[in-house]
DNA sequence: AATTTATTTAGTATTGTGCTAATTATGAAT
DNA sequence: ATTCATAATTAGCACAATACTAAATAAATT
């Protein structure tokens, strides 16, 4: 499985933004990006530059892009978030504490580590929010 | 209840070793806290300057005693952790990684949030450690 | 081609975390 | 009570992560 642990919760973050985008017709640019974290193209190139190092994407003129790597981690991390958040809703958390507290460990625990409460959550196809919970397992 | 969120993690590391000795005889000295954190004394003192700023502690001559904000921080903390812990050991996983899961986010959360969580578990009197978790509620 | 928009570089700042070396204070033993 | 050992504190440094502004360069649009 993915070697995570190896990111900060900016640069999870950054992923994630990178990853949702990426069904979408055209590749990310840096303004979007810098939009949808709420920081300053400068700040949102750093970010980038490092992912980048961490071999997690690469970019051109702008346009960023996920490598086979990157796209491992963000569905990874998209799947743990969503298990763990439903786990917690389960449980009677409120569902935008749940989805926030979710976010600091979500790239932090290995999937496997996981899986045991995937299957005892009965496999929920969909999490709190609705979406889908992409299934990498079996 | 308080008002947790305005810690680091080494902040919250720190004020759970003090709370942690704080059932024995003597005040936790300087050395003895740098030594549990595996850091040398000035920066264990920096880091009980911060606790100190944050009203959680006093300290005197080398001598560190939580305030009853501390205390307070402490048992919260101690408790979501036990809590969460409980949930994702009941729900398949590994007792050290849901440890170490949970002191990530066990600081972040309020106690409120968390109190559903112990009531659907059952109330649980101990944690998957066997201490014993303290009640607050009721 | 000129203008607007986006990217990148350069430089700066803050916070958190950590260290070493040196100084001061405390406590124990002779 | 003076010396010795231990502990606490100060001062100074360093690095990574996060963030900014201003200026320079590149790209795209009109």
């Amino acid at each position: 499985m993915n070697d995570l642990k190896e990111l900060t919760k900016k640069e999870r973050d950054c992923l994630i933004s990178i990853g949702q985008h990426d069904s979408e017709k055209f590749p990310l640019r840096l303004i979007d990006l810098s939009e949808s974290l709420n920081i300053r193209s400068p700040t949102a190139l750093n970010l980038v530059k490092r992912l980048e190092n961490k071999k997690l994407l690469t970019h051109m003129k702008g346009m960023i892009l996920l490598t086979g790597k990157g796209k491992s981690f963000y569905h990874e991390i998209e799947e743990n978030h969503r298990i763990l958040e439903t786990l917690m809703v389960e449980y009677g958390m409120d569902l935008g504490k749940a989805c926030l507290l979710s976010e600091n460990i979500d790239y932090l625990v290995d999937h496997r580590s996981i899986d045991n409460m995937f299957v005892k959550l009965g496999k929920p196809i969909k999490c709190p929010h609705g979406r889908i919970i992409e299934q990498f397992h079996d």
